[in-house]
DNA sequence: GTCTATAGCTGGATAGAC
DNA sequence: GTCTATCCAGCTATAGAC
């Protein structure tokens, strides 16, 4: 990628951090990217394709800094750690916020929607794997839908960085609220046979039920 | 409230229903609510002021509407089951999705970020009295933050309904896996004393780990 | 209170010099 | 490829008629 569409692609994302999605425009765009306004109808279509073009770099790069911690998880409570840890990472830079402003921008604009819709799906595919890989064979996957539990662990991700902008106080204690839970989930992983035989049967008593 | 007034708060929630936080302005408000566009700075100080206050009305309208649903929730099954008739029979009138966008739109205006805050908050506090009505005396609540659980579950709604804009069977699926998750918790809620017992001493030992 | 009209600005987008 | 200059649409906000 030239110089010059990589700066673009920076200062998309710098204005979204900085305006959000209702405070992007080619020209906030420009004047964070250090070029000319002109040159993102040059190198992009317009600004649509540009946020676009941009949320998909950004998002294949963070997925890509983090696929090694995601392999390394051994537990649901070690994923959920992943999770916060990329949380706190992630903060200074905005990169999971800017992925919450083009998800709202994405009502507007067709492209931008399959966009991020794409993007989304980066981080659901992933945290996808691990569940299988830590679930399969275990009691609760015999009720557990893993694609649509991915999906509601990354769609609760987002909706926490968006929080994060109005309340940062209350997201942290949201995230660390989160953690307890994964105790709750390690302390019901550890417990002896006796009582993971009684959970087996109700699972599977549940499940039957439907 | 005026009748104009009123139009102008409905128009201004069906503008940002129908075009995104990012495609809103006096005018597609003022055409939504069927009303002059001049009429935006004669009631309100302008298009901001009008949405925080369109946020804040329609928030506590579907709050008092859902009071006496969440007062009669029982278990954590039940109160997610509450969320996921709520997300349902909101989805067509998009009443909550219009918290996710107004939400993102908080990046751009302090007063929006006010008011958005203060609605985001009336929905917490609803779930954080049903969770201390559900959870004090239990074991859970030895480690568990309530005020922190209640915002993670509310902002996991919010990207939920974001990831609806996107993806609308995806986010179908996430939602019935946080049904099954409901499952696993009403599961462990009814183990056996034996059990219980043992998940108790678990907690306990954890909470004093920290 | 509501309308028309309009000032003044910002935005997307393009033409054309370099 | 990049810049300047510019067009025009759409936006906020106000003035003033009714």
């Amino acid at each position: 990628m030239s110089d010059t569409k990589q700066r673009l692609v920076d200062g998309a994302l710098a204005a979204v951090r900085e305006h959000g999605i209702a405070g992007v425009s080619a020209r906030t765009i420009a004047a964070a990217a250090g070029v000319n306004q002109a040159l993102i109808f040059y190198h992009f279509r317009g600004v649509d394709e540009l946020l676009a073009a941009a949320c998909l770099a950004a998002t294949r790069a963070r997925v890509a800094a983090y696929a090694d911690e995601f392999a390394d998880v051994r537990s649901l409570r070690e994923l959920l750690e992943v999770g916060r840890a990329l949380h706190e990472r992630e903060r200074a830079e905005g990169n999971l916020s800017v992925l919450a402003q083009l998800l709202a921008g994405a009502q507007r604009d067709e492209r931008l929607a399959a966009a991020t819709g794409a993007a989304l799906r980066l981080w659901v595919d992933e945290v996808e794997r691990v569940l299988h890989r830590l679930l399969d064979g275990a009691p609760f996957a015999e009720i557990a839908d893993i694609p649509g539990l991915a999906r509601a662990v990354s769609a609760a991700f987002i909706g926490l960085e968006l929080y994060e902008g109005i309340d940062a106080a209350g997201a942290d204690r949201a995230l660390a609220a989160l953690d307890q839970l994964a105790v709750l989930v390690e302390i019901v992983d550890d417990l002896g046979p006796v009582s993971r035989r009684a959970l087996r049967t109700r699972i599977s008593r549940a499940a039957r039920r439907g």
